[in-house]
DNA sequence: ATGCAGATCGTCT
DNA sequence: GACGATCTGCATC
């Protein structure tokens, strides 16, 4: 069961709150599946919001949010590690769900050898952290979530309890600091930050 | 448990 | 030339 394309066309913090409990699912070259549930996810809401690298405007980076939504935005961040998102918003909004979190299901065994360690609970505990466990990189930028390719999502039951919160690292962004924007499964002990 | 420095480079001014 | 939608290891309490 996948997700649809009208899904994704809800308003961002609709998105962002939705995309909890769904599962994103990266299918390996060797037909090997890495496989988690997502429990943190942030919303960035295009040109209401100045946290969002789409702010300013369109550019070769970040282009895949004035695309269709439904489709990964992955950029490089302090040098060294990547963010994985998932476009959004009604057509024309230059919108993303940043996924910060995931409990992981399957695929163990490749996550704590990409990881160099076996802790579960730390396995994806943060954007850079999961695209690491899940091998997700710059190839991936721009791919449509709803294919079915080597990176995909995949419908699964919401979560009885959702926490908002405010975003992480954002605080050059002025007002939109204090926005709750931040969403979690309540009670997970995946997430990368307590709320 | 909490805090801070360092790593490292693409993007934008 | 400056700066991150971060993570880790080491120091200190």
């Amino acid at each position: 069961m996948h997700l649809s394309r009208a899904f994704f066309e809800q308003d961002t913090v609709t998105v962002a709150k939705a995309l909890l409990g769904q599962h994103l699912v990266r299918r390996e070259p060797d037909g090997t599946l890495s496989q988690g549930r997502i429990v943190e996810t942030e919303a960035y809401c295009g040109y209401r919001d100045k946290a969002c690298h789409s702010y300013k405007g369109k550019s070769d980076r970040t282009k895949a949010m004035f695309g269709p939504s439904g489709h990964a935005y992955i950029y490089l961040i302090y040098g060294m590690y990547h963010c994985f998102n998932v476009t959004s918003g009604p057509p024309g909004e230059p919108e993303a769900v940043l996924i910060r979190a995931l409990e992981p299901l399957d695929g163990l065994p490749q996550m704590e050898s990409r990881r160099g360690m076996n802790k579960l609970r730390q396995l994806c505990s943060g954007p850079g952290k999961l695209c690491i466990a899940m091998d997700i990189h710059k190839a991936h930028y721009g791919t449509d979530l709803l294919a079915g390719g080597d990176l995909y999502l995949a419908a699964a039951p919401p979560p009885a309890e959702i926490t908002a919160s405010k975003r992480i690292n954002i605080g050059y962004a002025e007002e939109a600091v204090d926005f709750l924007w931040r969403f979690s499964v309540a009670g997970s002990s995946f997430v990368s930050v307590k709320p």
